[in-house]
This record gives C-alpha cells, structure tokens and sequence, in this order.
DNA sequence: GTCTATCAAATTGCGTGCGATTTAATCGTA
DNA sequence: TACGATTAAATCGCACGCAATTTGATAGAC
C-alpha cells in the first residue's frame, strides 16, 4: 500500500534532529570561549594545524567561501585568527592561529568529555554510531 | 597526554556533517514539488494528519514558532496548508492541508526510495543507524 | 606576450534555527 | 469578578548554509 512518506520512517530526520539537538547540548559549554558551534569546528581544525587555507577547511568541514568567509572574519574580530593572503598566490587566503586562539585549545580541553557526560549515551553504541556515520558520510562524498 | 579536541574524535561533528550532506542530496528531489527540506518535514506530518497546531509540529520536528511562523507563512503562500486560529482558544494556531497540499503528498511518494538509491547505504546499516539515532534522540529529549 | 580558461574567495539573496522579547488570549485564585 | 500568571504565536536580531554570481589572480594555449 504507497502512502505519501512519513516521518517515522526516514532517516535523515533522525539525522536532522539528533545533529540539532546536540549542538543545543554543546551551546552553554561553547558560550563561556564565545564561540559557536561552527566556530568551534574550525577552531577544532585549527589547533591540530596551526595554519590551514579556506579550501582546506571548507573541505574538512563541509562549507564552502560564502559560509567560511562571514565566519572566519567573525573569528578574526575575536583575534583568535589572522586571515593573510599567500605571498606568490594572491588567491589563496591562509588562516593561521593567534596566541590567544592557540590558548583557547587549552580552555576547550574538558568539553568532550563533559559533552558526553550530559548525553549519557553507552560509549560502546557513540563509538559505534560514530563509525557507521562515518561510512555513511564517505558514501555521501562519492556523490 | 590531554590535547584540545580533534574534530576526527567527535560523535557530534559526523552527525552534523551527515544531516547536512543528505539534505543536500534531498534538494533537486524536493526542487520540483517546491519545497524545502523543512518544509518537507512540515508536510509528512500532515500528510499523516491533516491537522495540526502549531506546537504539535514543533513538538514533533523540535521547532519552535520562531522558526515556524514564517516558515509556514511559506506554505500558505503556496496554498498548501491554511492556518486558522482556533475558535474558542484563539491562542491556538491550527495547520491543515488543502486540496493542493493533500495531493503533493502523491507526488513525494516515490522521494524516500529515490533519495535511499542515491546514497546506496546498506539497508540492514541504515536501519540500525535509525534505531541508533532514535535512542540518541530519546536521551536528548530527557534533558 | 596576449587572451581565454580556471581557480580561490568574496558577495548577494533567501531560508532556516534559535535566544530573547512581545503580544494577545485564557486560566486561576482570591 | 478583577487581576496577575500562564500559555501559544509572533516578532526581532543574529549566525549560519547554500545556490548563484562576481571579483581578482594565475595558468595554459597559441
């Protein structure tokens, strides 16, 4: 019997409502480092390489310029980040770590954890779901 | 040795990044029948129920009206629902479906199959994803 | 060397999300 | 039956996301 589509069936919402729901979780953790979620990826990336171009981290995270740029200006405001065109490829902006922005790293160090402690969800079933996204996400980028 | 968080070792950041890759992929399924994939949601839930409040919607895709005021105001603008408010509590924002409304659920019956082909996730994988995020959701909504 | 194609960011416009506040209606209780 | 509390939507302000286009710089073909 064809029926229009329902909610309970999908799995995208399951998707589209966890992803939400937990960045809500990660808001009062991220608002003392004045950060946004979003920020708060790139800022991730950032602190495992001090320096990273645009693309680079448009292609880590998913985004591209017309998300990137309003974004990393914002994190530049903050002075956690300078933005400086390379020398020899006036295309290409570099963003690199301030002091401060390096410093921040040390401030976030808790927030998995504590994130995790306020889910209470089995470490064995995140690990899990954690790989079965990430297969899922590898066959998205095959698309 | 603690270091600050690496974006490879989040369960939150797959979750984000999978939700956003699949709504994209819904996009040129959605595009003709002109909706959004908010919108779609919307939809499925009245195409279920052909009448709903406003609050019901939100409690059930977790929106507020902040969100769904104008989001609605869309829909009728495409004369797929009617909003009324409610005779006797006029507090009370009712959503239903029109003619027009009903029938584009005929028209999205075939998304979800598509949509499933276009990723090509094994199915036994994507239904133990479901039920993962489902029980992820249901500690959420705890807090 | 010039001219076109390509490339990396930036810009623009629109649709969410969401915290915070406002508006309007109803409820509860003295 | 007043009147403060509560409730449901709506409004406002800000920060994403993303398609489409623009801007500016470099690369390649001739």
């Amino acid at each position: 019997m064809p029926h229009p589509p329902r909610l309970d069936e999908q799995v995208c919402f399951p998707l589209y409502a966890a992803s939400r729901l937990v960045i809500r979780l990660y808001q009062p953790l991220l608002e003392p480092l004045g950060l946004t979620y979003p920020q708060y990826l790139v800022m991730m990336l950032l602190w495992e390489d001090a320096s990273l171009t645009v693309s680079q981290i448009g292609q880590r995270i998913y985004l591209d310029s017309s998300t990137l740029t309003p974004l990393l200006k914002k994190l530049e405001d903050k002075a956690l980040i300078v933005r400086k065109r390379r020398p020899g490829d006036e295309r290409v902006v570099e963003v690199s770590l301030t002091k401060t922005g390096k410093a921040l790293g040390l401030e976030a160090i808790h927030i998995p954890e504590r994130l995790f402690a306020r889910i209470g969800f089995p470490p064995k079933e995140a690990l899990q779901l954690r790989s079965s996204l990430k297969r899922l996400i590898a066959r998205l980028e095959m698309t």
